[in-house]
Parts: structure tokens; C-alpha cells; sequence
DNA sequence: CTTTTTGCAAATGATTTGCATTAAC
DNA sequence: GTTAATGCAAATCATTTGCAAAAAG
């Protein structure tokens, strides 16, 4: 199935920006905002900022893409959806890596106390430093 | 140990604000800025926005204060530090609580794989809807 | 032809920064 | 007396919103 097709069995309108940025993820996983900007605008130089921020939000609000958003750095966008897998997340410069469940199939994780909320999501996020930043720290 | 003498301990000047500050974490634990600037006003009318801030990444950067930053939502605070323990937030509202590992004793999780990085911390944050927001989605 | 998207610009909201003044130590 | 913290204002950054023009179905 090609983004064309995801596109429209999603409901969505198959348009010039959502196909690209689609493909932008794909190339770049975890990219940011801007960075799907950057390559988008490779192939279409005259897309708008607002395109491509509507685009993010609209596949990912029908679940083509996955996005993450770690405190402190801007939302990154992942295809690989659906599995609750979770991240690595450098501190200083914000690399993302996945990291699959530790424990077992998602739902991976059952809170010891809910408060009466009604839980859909247990995300988790491991912090620290990557490779190159830790070098970076460590002199 | 009081807040002056916890304040003079962690090598920071002891001012009017920042007693303001932590005594109003206590109060609310899970306040956001706004909530801490409200509270701190109540006591100190002239405070600045800047010295709340300054006082809140200054008492979070020695560990008096635990900063929790749920996507989506503003900056929260809490004096509970140093366990590791971890949040339900509510999609809809914000609001926080309290949930202790689910595992075991802190650092509750372990990765399956670090890609290299230099893991300090994995932090666990449950998403769904709080008690009155579930009821008013449900309608 | 109707509705959704785009593009452009301006607005928003949380938080930070620059700088002179004031308070801690 | 030094140095760090405050208050005021302006700046920043990611993202959203308003609205007319263009494109999708």
C-alpha cells in the first residue's frame, strides 16, 4: 500500500504536501517539525510552514503517523505506529532512538494506582545522553 | 528542616521568592508557573513572573524541586523528588497525580536496548481522562 | 460545485533573556 | 563590597489561527 492509498483509506484528501511529508518521515524518522519542512521542500519548493504543520496533524490524528513530543524539544514524527514501542531520548540534543518494550506486548505497562482515571497509554520515556553528546559531557 | 535551612543547604540565597515558591509547591503539588505565581501573590503581591520562574529552574536544578512537563500542558512542579515515581495526566485538563512505580524500587526500568546512550532516568507517564472529564466526554 | 487544504501573515502561550537596580552574604 | 537575584520589558520558539485563493473529490 503507497501513501497515496494510506492517504485515502484515512479519509484524507490525497494532496501534493501530505504525500510528501508522509514520505519525509519515512526517510527521516523522529525528524522534527522543521526537518519535514527542509525535505519537503526539496521536492516542493513552494510549500507553506502552516501545509506542513496541518499535514503532520492531520496523519497523525487518523494514526499514519505517531508523534512524540519530549519535554524540552520540539514534536518529532515517527511511521511506526501503533505498537506502544517507546524512546530513548537524548538530553542535550533531543536524538531519538526507539526502544522496544521491556516488559511484553503493549499495553507493556499497568499503573499500580489509577486515581479513577481512565488510562489509554503508558509511554515511556528513557533519558540520557547519546553517544556523541555523552562524548561531548564527558571531556 | 525547614525551607530557609533546605534553600541555604543546596547553596542557594535564601530570598523572599523562592521561600514563596517552594512553600506554594507544597501547597499545590503539581502546579503549573501560573498556578505558583497566583499562590505566591497572595503573600508577596509584587513578585515578578521572571522571579518565579527563575525560582522554580533554580530549585529545580538542585533537586528541591521535581519539574514535571507533560506534552501539551505547561510545566508542573513537585516537591516529591528523588523516587522516580511516576504520573497519570489527564488528556483532556492536565491534571496530575501521583502513581508509584509499578515495577519495583526506582530505577524501575530497565531498556531493552540503549543504542548507545547514557541512560539516567526512564520516566513513565500514564495518558487518559481524569474522573470529571471522563464523565463529561461520556455524555 | 462543495468542501477541504493551502499559503500568507499575524497571533498565541509558555518560557527565556538583557540589563539596571536591589538584596544576600 | 561582591555576587547573585529581582523586576521590567522585550524577545524567542514551536505551533496555531484567520481568511481569501486554489485544489480535491
Amino acid at each position: 500500500m503507497d501513501d497515496t492509498e494510506e492517504l485515502r483509506r484515512s479519509g484524507l484528501r490525497v494532496t501534493a504536501p501530505r504525500r510528501a511529508v508522509l514520505e519525509a518521515v519515512r526517510q527521516l524518522p523522529h525528524a522534527d517539525a522543521d526537518a519535514v519542512l527542509t525535505t519537503v521542500r526539496a521536492s516542493l519548493p513552494s510549500v507553506s510552514v502552516q501545509a506542513v504543520y496541518s499535514g503532520l496533524k492531520a496523519l497523525a490524528d487518523v494514526g499514519l503517523l505517531r508523534r512524540i513530543e519530549p519535554a524540552g524539544h520540539p514534536a518529532r514524527y515517527e511511521r511506526r505506529t501503533g505498537d506502544n514501542h517507546h524512546h530513548v531520548v537524548c538530553r542535550s540534543c533531543g536524538a531519538i532512538d526507539d526502544v522496544d518494550c521491556a516488559i511484553g506486548p503493549s499495553p507493556c505497562l499497568t499503573p499500580s494506582s489509577s486515581h479513577g482515571f481512565a488510562i489509554d497509554e503508558a509511554e515511556v520515556t528513557y533519558w540520557g545522553l547519546c553517544p556523541s553528546c555523552g562524548v561531548k559531557s564527558a571531556a
